[in-house]
Order: C-alpha cells, then structure tokens, then sequence
RNA sequence: GGAGAGUUGGUCGAGUGGUCGAAGGCGCACGCCUGGAAAGUGUGUAUACGGCAACGUAUCGAGGGUUCGAAUCCCUCACUCUCCGCCA
C-alpha cells in the first residue's frame, strides 16, 4: 500500500496512472449515467452497489478539488518568490508565509491517492458492458445456437476417441509428456506432429492470402503492462504461468495479449484501420479452476497451439468487424469439412472483458457432443481504454478509443483432435483432409 | 557479462533551479500572395483530469528524494545506441 512517507510532489502523477490502468470502463458513463450502468451490469448478475460509488466519487471530487487548489496556491506563490528574487528583493517573509502548504499540501494528495485507489479497485472488478443483442441467461445452457454448418459423419463401426485413436498407434504419449513435465502436458509423434504443423500453415495461409490478415510473430513472454492492457491482470493471474521474478514475466495464454498490445500507447491514423493481425503461438494456461475437467485426453491442456485473428477497428466499424472475424474463423472449420454449430454466448456466460461472443463449436464424434474450438469476441473500448490505444478521429481532431476484437482462428490442438475423430476409419486410420494434402508432402493417411 | 553515450511534443532538436508545457527547424491545418501551383509569408498546431465557462491541475523514459519552486540537482530502475566478450 502507498505509505505517506514515499508521497511527494509527483503524488498526483500517480493519481492519473491509476486511473490510466485501471479504469476499465468509461468513468464518465459512471457519473453521468449511473442507473443505466446499474442496470446493464444487474444483466450479467453482477453485484454493483451504486451509492458506495457514489459516496466515493463525491468523496474524490472533493479532495481533489482541495488538492489542485493548494497546488495552485503553491505555484503561484513560488513564482512571485522567484521573481522577487530576480529583483534582489528580500524574500524571507514570502518564504514564511508558504511554510505550512507543503504539510497541507501533502496530506490533500495522500488522502486523494487513499480514495483513488479505493475507486480503483472497485471499478477493476467491474466487467464490459454487454452488447444489447446479447441473450439474458446465467450460464452455458442458456447460451444460443446461431447456426449449424456440416452434419456428424455416420460411421459404420465404433468410433474411436482421439486418445485411443492416437496412443494404439503411439502417435500420442500422455505418459512422456507427464514424465518430461508433469500432468496435462502430451508429446505427439511422426506424423500426427506433422499434421498439427499442416493445421498450422494452412490457418496462417488461409488468414494471410484471403482474409487479409497480416502476418506477426511476437514474444511468447510478456510483461505485465501488456498482461493489463488485455484485461489477464489483475484480476485472472492464477491462469497464468509466471516465468521470472525480476522482471515479472508471463508465458502468454493466448498470442491476443502480445499482438493487441502492439497498439498499445498509440494513436493510430484513421487511413490504416482497420488493422488485422494473424498470428501463430504455442499458448500457456495453468487452468487454476479447471481441475477435474477433461482430464481424459489433449482437450485441456497447460500448452497448445492456436491461431489467433485480432482486429483493432473504428468504433463504428467493430459490430460489423464481429461478423466478419467469425466467418473467417468458421471458413476454417469448412474447408477443413468439419461439422460445427455457431453459439451466441449468454449473459452469464460471456467473458468479463467483452461485450458479445461467439463460441464455435465444433463436432466430436469421440465425444458425441460438440466442443468449443473458437471463441470470438468484440471488447469494443474496453480492452483500448487500458492499453491507450487509440485513433485521431479527423471528424473531432482528437484521439479516441479504438475497438479491439479477437478470436481464435483456430485452437489447433483441438482442430487435430477433431480432424483425428472426424476422419477416422475402420482401421483406426486418419485419413487427411484435402485441403491439408499441400502440406502432409504426398501423405493422405496416417496409418 | 564488461565499458561508454543517450531517452524532451507528430518528428528532429535547444534547454539556464524561478512567468518552461517547454526555443528553433520539419511536418500538418487554415489564411495571405498567385490565373493555378511551387516558393515566400502570417496564424495555429500534445494529452489527461476537474469546471457551464473563464480557468485550474498534472505530465520532459519510470519511480523516489532535495527545494518555497525541478525538464534542469541527487538516488534507484527500465529501455535504446556504440565498443568488447559470449552465443543459435
């Protein structure tokens, strides 16, 4: 916590770095329109208590008033010292006079960093406002499927899940990943290794040539300004792996962190948005509040690979750019001809940094049930507020927030895992699918 | 890992403990000039917070300190560049 002693004059700097990394949401919707955010947020069952924030801005604004007001009385008196000084007039008497300010001074900015930091940590609970097509609902049975792309194959044996699938042909080994590292960790073989990096290419290709997303490689290790710029900090960092101390240094959950925070402190030029990044990463997640979940087999793991699409767009522009960024994700999964259905998230059920997401899930005949293997998500400002990421809008002249959007495009490890249940045969062979035969070097079955 | 030099607005680049949010150049915007343009010339040109506004406050890599007053002095840290070493 902040100690008076380390409170000086550049105390108030402080005061606007909070705020800088902080403040999620916009501060003026909350002093101007604090019914409206009660009621958005009572949407997502989330527990906000107006008049405490009230108090506590009424509070702030006091304070800070008084603040700035002895600021300037320090200001102004310093510059008449200074030029009675460059007279050669004897200052000692407006010395006198100034002696106590600093006291006063000192305690107005300690009591303001106090209430701003209460401020602070109240509004960094608070989650994005939905969007207002966002279906009431508190968890994911209540989420709504949008569409339905594909039909589960038929098969005329028993099918096989992927990790029968995979160890009968020693193309997965559980047992070596958890002897190399520990649980939730697989090493996979010949030519199943092969076909992941084949799933790879092809996304990064699909994305690059017809999508129009640029190609990027970034850090897998990220500092923690980054990691608040995205939202992952404070609130979520026991999902993360930590790598080093000094400095504090995270493996990435996902490549969304390293590349939308390629906007981050900058003001963009209208002409250039939007902008869409693509971009391959093996991804990190200690998946604290998962024990016990898909404990069979690669579904959940503490490393995978996935291809993630990241669009920084106008606000006008992202509602549009939602839509877009989804079928591109969905194009995959059709080339690939694999069956999925198209799952508009609920309420209760969307992530706490987005305002709407679309969830693809996809069909896993191992499993009979579909799978998310997409999460598409508009942040709108929620993410841009943190990370400073902005454009100068030519209409205003100034600097305004820019939209943020992400979604997987796709979660390899698992698009291998359906690819394996969904071209399986008989033989408990996976036949390759036809648009990944450019990449398997003339293989079209793994036998 | 060792030695040295840096970090100032959109950009380049000045900067003395005191009307410094910061000279000057470039860029940009709007005028003037012109038949039109270039050149020339004039004016303007950071961000955030509070305020209806006037205005006030803060910000010169980050954080602390000294001082009535810090871009300027002191301490710590980060980053960049150059040289040496090591290395895929």
């Amino acid at each position: 916590m902040v100690s008076s002693q380390n409170i000086g004059n550049n105390s108030a700097s402080l005061f606007f770095i909070f705020i800088r990394y902080f403040f999620m949401l916009d501060p003026h919707l909350f002093r101007n329109e604090l019914d409206f955010v009660t009621v958005q947020l009572k949407k997502r069952h989330f527990a906000f208590n107006p008049e405490n924030y009230s108090e506590l801005e009424a509070r702030r604004k006091l304070v800070q008033t008084k603040t700035q007001e002895l600021q300037n009385a320090r200001n102004s008196s310093s510059k008449t010292i200074g030029q009675a000084k460059a007279k050669g007039e004897d200052v000692q008497g407006l010395l006198d006079q100034v002696a106590h300010l600093g006291e006063e001074l000192k305690t107005a900015e300690t009591e303001l960093i106090v209430i701003q930091s209460e401020l602070d940590a109240l509004m960094a609970g608070i989650p994005n406002l939905l969007d207002l097509s966002v279906p009431e609902g508190k968890d994911e049975n209540e989420n709504v499927e949008v569409s339905r792309w594909g039909s589960a194959p038929q098969f005329d044996f028993d099918v096989k899940d992927h990790v029968d699938l995979g160890t009968a042909r020693h193309l997965l080994d559980f047992e070596l990943g958890a002897k190399i590292t520990g649980s939730r960790f697989v090493v996979l073989n010949g030519q199943l290794a092969r076909l992941q990096r084949a799933l790879i290419q092809f996304m990064l290709d699909t994305h690059s040539s017809e999508n129009g997303y640029q190609e990027t490689y970034v850090p897998y290790l990220v500092n923690t300004d980054s990691l608040r710029g995205t939202g992952q900090l404070p609130k979520f960092e026991a999902d993360l792996f930590k790598a080093s101390e000094n400095p504090a240094l995270y493996l990435i959950p996902t490549a969304e962190v390293p590349v939308t925070n390629i906007v981050r402190d900058v003001i963009l030029d209208e002409k250039i948005l939007p902008l869409k990044f693509v971009c391959h990463s093996p991804c990190f997640r200690s998946e604290a509040g998962a024990y016990g979940r898909d404990v069979r087999g690669m579904i959940r793991q503490h490393q995978f690979e996935k291809v993630e699409i990241v669009q920084i767009t106008k606000p006008d522009d992202s509602a549009k750019a939602h839509e877009e960024l989804t079928l591109h994700a969905e194009m995959i999964l059709q080339k690939l001809k694999l069956p999925y259905r198209k799952m508009l998230l609920c309420a209760g059920d969307t992530g706490f940094s987005s305002s709407k997401t679309y969830d693809l899930e996809v069909w896993l005949p191992g499993q009979n049930a579909y799978r998310e293997i997409s999460s598409c998500s508009n942040f709108r400002d929620f993410q841009a507020r943190r990370l400073q990421a902005r454009w100068r809008n030519p209409q205003t002249g100034k600097p305004e927030l820019v939209h943020t959007l992400n979604g997987s495009g796709l979660a390899a490890g698992r698009t291998l895992i359906a690819v394996m249940e969904n071209y399986q045969d008989a033989q408990g062979r996976i036949h390759i699918p036809e648009v990944l035969l450019p990449y398997m070097g003339g293989l079209t079955i793994i036998e």
